[in-house]
DNA sequence: AATTTACTATAGATTCTATCTATTTAAAAA
DNA sequence: TTTTTAAATAGATAGAATCTATAGTAAATT
């Protein structure tokens, strides 16, 4: 059976003529008469009766073409809705960014995409990077924002931006006295980080670590569970933190009694990086999410790529 | 597209696998791969996510899948609807015969046929030969046992009896004293008919014209709608009437006070036909028919075929 | 690090099959 | 009878689906 062959028999239903249902499918008659013939013999029956001067359907034909209705009707919903898909932009672009990015990055590109590719629909998640890496390879994202290598041969990863650490301290800390802070300073400080399983706690530690530096006090009691809580913990004197660049254009900035400043220290940045599997059947809908990122981005990150 | 193609992908994601589908589909993988590739691109989307380790299928595909699965599940349907009709036995047989014929033939054959020919379901209808015919023509009934010769070139006929006229007269009549009657001898008798519409009554009337008889009350205003009517007006002295050897075998035959005997005149029958459309394509539901009612019918009539 | 395993994709040959044009057949209309 | 109308048949051709053999690729195993 086929579903051109179901075709054929509607046509011929329609206009009760061979001739001018062969006319309609763009087919010659004798092509149309054998291919219904094909089709009665495969299924051992007869749809139609054939007389020189008409056509009538039979019981079991018209049984048939009831059905025949359907798969057609079927056949055309799957064509419509490949079309709807076809633009590879279009459909859900579902992407996880860790909550130390996506805060500050999403919301420099969610109107620049709704404007830009308006048949893009983003669903996005918040999680860290363990979960987003597994969520990605279960197929329930196609995307990730990390800050940390990938080395699974599954996925590939676009380098978006290095994004510098600032150093944040309160007002009235030694810090805010010198020009410039970098690594070694930190030496003796209480460094407050974000709980476990954020990949910027690491980050921060091995960047104080660099300089060989051992920090006093990590005070694991007080690990917060976003930079919002860690700048309210230096805000109270609790200590000093690393933020990432992209955090500094938060609300607290100004009038929190929390400074922040560059570290002076080249090598201390995170590498973000857009991450997918290889076989994502749509990149260019990474693409343009790349893109806009990279036309976005303040310039107190450094950028890796040229928008395309 | 194509409904094999819709099984390869129905088979990929059931076993996640080009190779196993392939086996699944008695394809080989190579086959199955480029089909299902083919498709991707007649739709322009991909419906899988192809690794070397797995299969996955895309968001697209599970929504084309689901459409997949009706189409799949309707073919099959019309497939085994025409298993059922394959036998060409099966399925219902709409037989329409004229009220002359049909209270005395169907009762010979409904249980044959049954016993006989299970599969087979036999819709009857019970009209004058005018309606039969625009029935036969519209498709309505498939054939009718008739009386009467049709030259339609859509027919054709199958001649299965010739059937005797008998006369049927009161137990006080003359006839009663006669060895035999032949036509003539219903001359100035009251021939009692059917109503109009019935072949019976012109048959019985030209059967009496035949010998250049003139009867000399047709009783117009006493025109019977059944013969069951005909012969209790017999029975009651209102005249004579012809009636058709199968009739014979009703009940008013013993204790009603009306006598019968066959009229002494070979050329005195009525030939029984069974036509049908010539593209009818069960012909041989029809011959089923038409041998089963050549084994039933009494010696009262002639055959003028061989049940095969 | 090298080999094996387990997949899918690609290439080229072959067999089927749908299609075409031209013609035949058959019945109805003129 | 001839003409018209419509389906069936025949034979050729182009296009698809299929096959086998092989390449390519990543993971698992040695």
């Amino acid at each position: 059976m086929n579903i051109r062959d179901l075709n054929y028999i509607l046509a011929v239903s329609e206009t009760g003529n061979f001739s001018k249902a062969a006319d309609i499918c763009y087919v010659s008659q004798p092509t149309l008469s054998g291919q219904i013939k094909k089709l009665e013999s495969e299924l051992g029956v007869s749809i139609f009766e054939r007389t020189n001067r008409k056509v009538e359907i039979t019981a079991v034909g018209e049984e048939i073409l009831a059905h025949a209705r359907q798969i057609i009707s079927e056949a055309e919903t799957i064509k419509s809705l490949a079309r709807n898909y076809q633009d590879p932009l279009a459909g859900p672009l579902r992407i996880g960014a860790i909550p130390t990015v996506s805060p500050y990055v999403m919301p420099l590109i969610l109107e620049p995409i709704k404007r830009d590719y308006p048949q893009m629909r983003l669903v996005l998640t918040e999680e860290r990077t363990e979960q987003l890496i597994s969520r990605l390879k279960h197929h329930e994202i196609d995307a990730a924002l990390l800050a940390t290598e990938t080395f699974d041969s599954e996925f590939e990863s676009t380098p978006l931006f290095k994004e510098p650490f600032w150093v944040a301290y309160p007002a009235d800390h030694r810090f805010y006295e010198m020009e410039s802070v970098n690594t070694a300073e930190l030496m003796n400080e209480s460094l407050l980080l974000l709980a476990k399983g954020h990949c910027l706690a690491d980050q921060a530690r091995s960047i104080c670590h660099m300089a060989g530096n051992n920090p006093e006090n990590e005070m694991a009691d007080l690990r917060a569970s976003s930079l919002e809580t860690l700048i309210q913990l230096v805000g109270a004197g609790y200590g000093v933190t690393l933020l990432p660049a992209l955090a500094m254009g938060g609300s607290w900035t100004s009038g929190s009694g929390v400074i922040a400043q560059p570290l002076d220290d080249a090598n201390a940045y995170r590498q973000i990086s857009l991450v997918y599997r290889k076989s994502f059947p749509r990149p260019q809908a990474l693409t343009a999410l790349a893109d806009t990122i990279l036309n976005r981005i303040p310039n107190t990150v450094e950028p890796l790529a040229n928008p395309s």
